[in-house]
DNA sequence: AAGCGGATCGTCT
DNA sequence: GACGATCCGCTTG
């Protein structure tokens, strides 16, 4: 019991907020690194995370299949804006998924995160998402599973920077690193769709399908 | 195990 | 007025 608790301050007290240089660069390099890090989200005083194992890189130039690829509107306009924001969107009329803009304020690279383990809040994530009982791998595999889970939603939380302290949606590094990482084509886009710009943590079990 | 279609609505043409 | 960076349940094999 003890022994847990100082794991868990330890554990805590080495967790690091990812810094805006971070997100200035490279959707691709961005994507790689965001891979073993932890999204939090804080709901109602209650900390809900997950380790990233599944996301996308899109490019605010030459990227057909990226949402900036025509350009500046009133729902894409955060791509536009500082990297380290979270962009949100709602699509087919009931899901919500969220990017983390990329590349310095003016590019609009963004990296999409598809899918999360568990790590903490896992009963709350279960109602969240209407599952009873919690299947770990139902929970947070797919990029619409995911923003459920962590009641992510593009009214609440696009725009919020996710390198602000009192944000109630960070991305914090614990420490882990991948041992190894796959790419594969991007999944659900029409165009540009052979580019590897897909990458997962090898072997994991809650990416949201099979390489 | 894999494939199909319905749900459902904000956004841009 | 069409479509989409999805999910779920149902059907078939």
């Amino acid at each position: 019991m003890l022994t847990a608790f100082l794991l868990t301050a330890f554990k805590l007290f080495l967790m690091t907020l990812l810094p805006r240089s971070f997100f200035s660069r490279s959707p691709d390099a961005v994507a790689r690194e965001l891979l073993g890090k932890v999204l939090v989200s804080c709901i109602r005083g209650q900390r809900l995370a997950g380790r990233i194992v599944e996301v996308e890189a899109y490019f605010g130039k030459d990227d057909p299949a990226a949402h900036s690829a025509a350009g500046k509107t009133a729902r894409n306009a955060v791509l536009f804006g500082p990297p380290g924001h979270a962009y949100v969107y709602f699509i087919y009329g009931m899901h919500s998924c969220v990017n983390v803009s990329c590349e310095p304020e003016g590019q609009a690279g963004c990296v999409l995160i598809r899918a999360l383990e568990p790590l903490s809040g896992l009963d709350t994530m279960a109602r969240l998402r209407g599952l009873s009982p919690a299947k770990p791998k139902m929970l947070a595999s797919g990029p619409g599973r995911l923003c459920q889970a962590l009641a992510i939603t593009r009214a609440t939380h696009n725009g919020l920077d996710l390198t602000d302290p009192a944000s109630d949606l960070q991305i914090q590094d614990d420490g882990f690193r991948p041992e190894k990482i796959t790419a594969t084509p991007r999944i659900g886009i029409r165009k540009a769709v052979e580019n590897p710009h897909r990458f997962v943590i090898h072997g994991n079990t809650f990416v949201s399908k099979a390489p």
